[in-house]
DNA sequence: TCTGGGGTCCTAGGACCC
DNA sequence: TCTGGGGTCCTAGGACCC
């Protein structure tokens, strides 16, 4: 009874990991009396349906649905709505990650609900890759309440495909091996989903295989790889041998830095003045920033960004952005918020209702390790001075709560970057011989 | 008069993801 | 009346250089 998986050759094999319905989960583990209430978890403003349990799923309400248009629903099946609480979420999702890495280091953190991980070198201490699977489900379960799939095949791809038809059909107990199953039984399932659920397939992707007598999972694996590479391009290429079981995507085990940064928000109510729309950017901006030095970067430049109501068809309409370079690359909430201000009035135009606001953070470099002390004492002499004249400006033009937001989190802006890790993508496709 | 061609960098836009 | 907030990669085309 010797399984081709107890491998000496180290193909890969990739399982993931993916909670179900993440937000509806994590507040149902602190009301456990809703375990079989209809749910959904709200967008900021409480505007749009983010998560929804298996119940809401099978009434039909998609996600990103505005509450106000499933309220008569909501109504009838007893639907119950919450606000969302994102630092919560946060937290249940690092005592996922944490348990996880306790069966391999070998993970790449997909998602806030997702992870990937590498097992083909740890199966040893495993009866089999469902048992794994098995382990796992069972330990978050038991030890954070959260109910997750696994899915496991040699190619991510195939992985999240596995994971589709753990959620999709009860018989695999939430856990499907994909390694191990029989081509004909793997075929039987391909060609009952939809190759609009696979991965990386989107509405016009999708669209065009319809035009093209694609509809299955099974059809898109039968297609040859090339072709469909003159058809869509590298990407789907790449997809198809994924299906076919071999791996183009490698496991990210340390996330690369961001290239952009965004903070936005709708309003809960429409704004008018300029005041109140600097105030918003000045909050934005300070966000941006703080991600910024969580990830050690300076940007060297920032967007503005401000639109109307959209979906106010009678409204007057007005989006415009504007983005402004920065000279010197910096991570300073001041001299952001000072730039953000500045590109917010160039922008700004009278007499329009605006719903949204938002700041972008673009061209990330990486802080140098060593900076000159002449360089130092010339940017601190800078710094003082303008921070004067910003904090200054900032106050007589916009109040003091734009001036608190802009004064906070300045403090860490000068911390050092001690260790400069920036892993390069490698995939497994540069590898690929080329096949005719 | 004849009017090259390859390389790189940057940007905008399209497609996708959760 | 009320409609989320983030991200990624790839490609094409223009500017510029030699």
């Amino acid at each position: 009874m010797s399984s081709p998986n107890q491998n000496s050759t180290h193909a890969p094999l990739f399982a993931l990991v993916d909670v179900n319905n993440f937000y509806v989960s994590c507040e149902r583990v602190f009301a456990p009396q809703l375990e079989k209430t209809p749910m959904v978890v709200l967008s900021n403003n409480d505007g749009c349906a983010v998560a929804r349990s298996a119940e809401v799923k099978a009434l039909g309400v998609k996600m990103g649905t505005p509450w106000f248009q499933m309220k008569d629903l909501a109504k009838q099946h007893g639907i119950l709505a919450c606000s969302s609480n994102y630092t919560l979420y946060h937290d249940m999702s690092q005592r996922v990650v944490e348990i996880l890495r306790q069966f391999t280091p070998k993970l790449e953190v997909y998602s806030v609900d997702e992870s990937f991980l590498q097992i083909e070198s740890v199966l040893n201490a495993h009866e089999s890759p469902t048992h794994l699977g098995a382990e796992i489900k069972q330990r978050i379960k038991q030890w954070t309440g959260l109910p997750v799939c696994v899915g496991i095949a040699p190619s991510k791809t195939l992985a999240k495909f596995a994971n589709h038809l753990a959620k999709k059909n009860p018989s695999f107990n939430g856990v499907c091996d994909l390694s191990n199953m029989p081509k004909q039984e793997l075929y039987q399932w391909m060609s009952e989903v939809s190759a609009a659920e696979v991965w990386g397939v989107g509405r016009k992707i999708a669209k065009r295989l319809e035009g093209m007598g694609i509809h299955t999972v099974l059809d898109l694996v039968q297609v040859s790889p090339q072709m469909m590479r003159l058809q869509f391009g590298v990407v789907i290429e790449r997809l198809c041998y994924e299906l076919r079981g071999l791996s183009c995507l490698a496991l990210e085990e340390v996330a690369p830095p961001k290239q952009q940064i965004i903070a936005s928000r709708s309003f809960g109510k429409l704004v008018l003045s300029l005041d109140e729309l600097a105030e918003s950017v000045a909050t934005h901006t300070a966000r941006a920033a703080e991600k910024l030095r969580e990830q050690e970067s300076l940007t060297s430049s920032i967007s503005v960004f401000i639109q109307t109501n959209v979906f106010m068809r009678n409204e007057p309409q007005y989006s415009q952005s504007i983005q402004i370079p920065l000279v010197h690359p910096t991570d300073d909430t001041l001299v952001l918020t000072e730039m953000a201000i500045k590109g917010l009035k160039e922008i700004y135009k009278k007499g329009f209702r605006y719903k949204k606001a938002g700041v972008m953070l673009g061209l990330m470099t990486d802080k140098p390790v060593v900076q000159s002390s002449l360089f130092e004492d010339h940017q601190a002499k800078g710094k003082s001075l303008r921070l004067m004249k910003t904090l200054d400006s900032i106050n007589t033009r916009y109040g003091a709560q734009a001036l608190r937001v802009a004064a906070t989190g300045t403090d860490q802006a000068w911390k050092m970057k001690s260790e400069n890790v920036s892993p390069k993508y490698t995939s497994h496709w540069d590898q690929l011989p080329v096949v005719r």
